[in-house]
DNA sequence: CGGAAGATCCACT
DNA sequence: GTGGATCTTCCGA
């Protein structure tokens, strides 16, 4: 927000826009997931691909609390497919729900504390005909048809099971900086889905950008936090 | 080895 | 608002 550099010389915007790409460092994630949700909003997915380059501004993501939390793969323990959210934080953990939709989620906490966070919808911020084409989506793209919901945004991207356990500081799919949403506009609720989780499906552990046109369905039970 | 359920999306009514 | 698609994962027998 504010930590912009004092250097002299250099205008708003330049510095800004080299701001918004550089990498999110690994002490970023290595966080619990509760708190790194909400400091990912407004950060920037960044995917390349072999001649060009995908980039998506997060507008809504959930924490999940690994063993302390029943809605969360990692609640049981690990097996082959969650090993991913037990190792670094700052890697990729995707896996593949309903058996047609790929969800991303970044690893976060510290090594062999399974906390990560699900990303659920994004805002395009470039390389929009070829997202909207992966998803079958005539331009223009109505808000959210193109990576408002974890499925949506995972198919816009082209990730599969073949990222999983890849690296976002160096690896095909990255995080930078971007552009932080301010802590005022951001509102909590529920997480979407979890119903079968008993209590923990009321824990307020989705954050999403207030208001914003590519957030998913169920805006209803998101509120300001304060 | 079988079965049930799933951090969803889309088409249809 | 409701239900079907579609298949991996995990647990219990």
């Amino acid at each position: 927000m504010s930590n912009r550099s004092p250097a002299a010389g250099i205008d708003d915007e330049s510095c800004a826009a080299g701001d918004a790409w550089r990498p999110l460092p690994r002490s970023f994630f290595a966080r619990s997931a509760e708190v790194l949700a909400p400091e990912l909003l407004g950060r920037w997915l960044v995917r390349e691909l072999p001649g060009e380059r995908l980039v998506l501004r997060l507008v809504e993501v959930e924490a999940y609390l690994g063993r302390d939390d029943p809605a969360s793969h990692a609640f049981r323990g690990e097996t082959p497919r969650n090993r991913t959210m037990f190792g670094e934080p700052g890697h990729l953990y995707v896996y593949l729900i309903y058996g047609l939709h790929h969800c991303l989620n970044v690893v976060a906490g510290a090594l062999g504390v399974p906390h990560a966070v699900l990303l659920r919808a994004a805002e395009v911020v470039e390389g929009e005909e070829s997202m909207a084409l992966r998803r079958g989506v005539e331009l223009p793209a109505k808000p959210g048809s193109i990576a408002g919901g974890p499925g949506r945004l995972g198919r816009a991207l082209g990730v599969d099971r073949g990222l999983d356990g890849t690296c976002l500081l160096t690896g095909s799919l990255r995080l930078s900086n971007g552009q932080p949403a301010p802590a005022a506009e951001i509102a909590r609720g529920p997480r979407v889905g979890v119903d079968y989780a008993g209590d923990a499906a009321g824990w307020p552990l989705r954050f999403a950008i207030d208001g914003h046109p590519d957030v998913s369905g169920r805006r209803r039970s998101l509120v300001r936090s304060g």
